[in-house]
DNA sequence: CAATGACTGTCATGCAAGTGACAGAAAGAA
DNA sequence: TTCTTTCTGTCACTTGCATGACAGTCATTG
């Protein structure tokens, strides 16, 4: 089946691109087959402007991509990012629970691919499947945790810690499992941030995260190219993010 | 019938004390009377600590006090409150949704009055009763847009900013509704928050925070008593808050 | 009552980090 | 190719705020 709908296309949804979702993961084939045919599929160009009304009418899931979710200072125009939702991200699961606007701005990182469905339907499915629900519930925790330990990392941590965290909680993650423990320490890869994205995940600005990736570069701790930075010493970054074996 | 149980005894609670709480007002009569029967009362002690392994046991309400959420930095041992618990409010909906250890401090401000019920039988009856469902999810949603709003401040605004907000949600409202609108602008008090305790909450340090109060009580805009604020210039502080008639 | 602990007011010092500015490199579009 | 946009690297300047220290005042309790 192709899996390449366009945009606000109606197209039936394969079981397996559903299931790719923590959220739909490992529940019945048949509820999954069931609920399928109510989802519908589109995709986002990179940098498109997405109005956040849309969050009160369909709950999304991210099936490709990276989506910021971030918001702005009106008189200084900084921007600082809530959540960068990733493949198997359900949004917006506030509005899901309360039904009320959520302004936020979002903006893919690259081009998206997303499935959804009217949010009451969502809804409807969490209060009816048990199994979903199961699922639905930890993730909402998930997401809280997260943000509280955002808060936390705000208030009481400096920007190098708050950089380096936020580089390991990046990097990418396809050749998981791959590889033997020797394996681990080669190709660490943060890539498609920018300084400025980075930025704006740590909750600071351009220059200086820039200047702490400089001190790092010059230490041989990272190699850095446009939109990516490879690291060569995990361990010298998890020393800075303060990571001393009782965190994961 | 008294409402002043001693610590850990089991009590029965009265019908209207639950239902002061937001998660539970407005319910059937029957079905809280049910519920009460599970509750167990009892009083925590001003300051007293308590450990947070409780919370992964039982779910508990805020009948009367505050109860300060915070975390602490290892190093440094400055904390920050991640949430002001009030009357109404229940803890902890983390743990609720998925069973985890959560770790945080909690420390009443003030002598407080909680009831609890095993988590697992606060989970049944979530599920159980929509009635009691459609009050959890947008608790849950609030409780998530605070957090937001709290990331957002301290990442994009400054100290002053951050301080006005946490006076203007803090502001006692137990005199609501009460006068006319010539008594809006008198009495507006914050009590029982040292600058102590206000400089956890906006992420700063008691200092920085009694400078900025020392300011606004030479403008005449407060006074300042132990413990205590009183606001003689609502709109300055608003104005220092950032409010534009767009907010709430 | 005296004594201890909790809260307040103030100041001097140092530094992390935000701002603005500019030139150059890389990528993408026309 | 040329033109434009998006990123990167750097630097000089300024400031908000954390730190530590100490004296004074108000509460609470034995």
């Amino acid at each position: 089946m192709p899996n390449d709908p366009l945009i606000k296309r109606n197209v039936p949804i394969s079981t397996k691109l559903v299931q790719q979702s923590h959220l739909f993961s490992s529940l019945p084939d048949k509820l999954v087959q069931d609920m399928m045919q109510h989802f519908k599929a589109e995709r986002w160009a990179k940098k498109s402007y997405i109005d956040f009304e849309i969050l009160q009418r369909r709950f999304f899931l991210l099936m490709e991509g990276r989506l910021e979710m971030s918001r702005t200072h009106p008189d200084t125009g900084r921007s600082i990012t809530l959540d960068l939702l990733c493949p198997g991200d359900g949004f917006d699961i506030i509005t899901l629970l309360d039904g009320r606007k959520h302004e936020v701005d979002l903006t893919p990182l690259e081009e998206l691919k997303v499935i959804s469905v009217p949010i009451e339907k969502m809804r409807e499915w969490i209060w009816t499947y048990p199994e979903l629900n199961k699922k639905f519930m930890p993730y909402l925790a998930r997401k809280m945790r997260e943000q509280e330990d955002k808060t936390t990392d705000f208030a009481l941590y400096d920007t190098v810690t708050r950089l380096s965290r936020i580089i390991l909680k990046n990097i990418d993650k396809i050749n998981d499992y791959k590889g033997n423990s020797e394996d681990e320490y080669k190709d660490h890869l943060v890539s498609g941030l920018s300084d400025e994205v980075l930025a704006r995940m740590v909750g600071s600005v351009r220059q200086v995260i820039n200047q702490h990736l400089q001190h790092w570069k010059q230490a041989g701790i990272i190699d850095k190219k446009r939109n990516q930075i490879k690291i060569n010493n995990l361990q010298a970054i998890m020393d800075d993010a303060g990571i001393t074996q009782a965190n994961i």
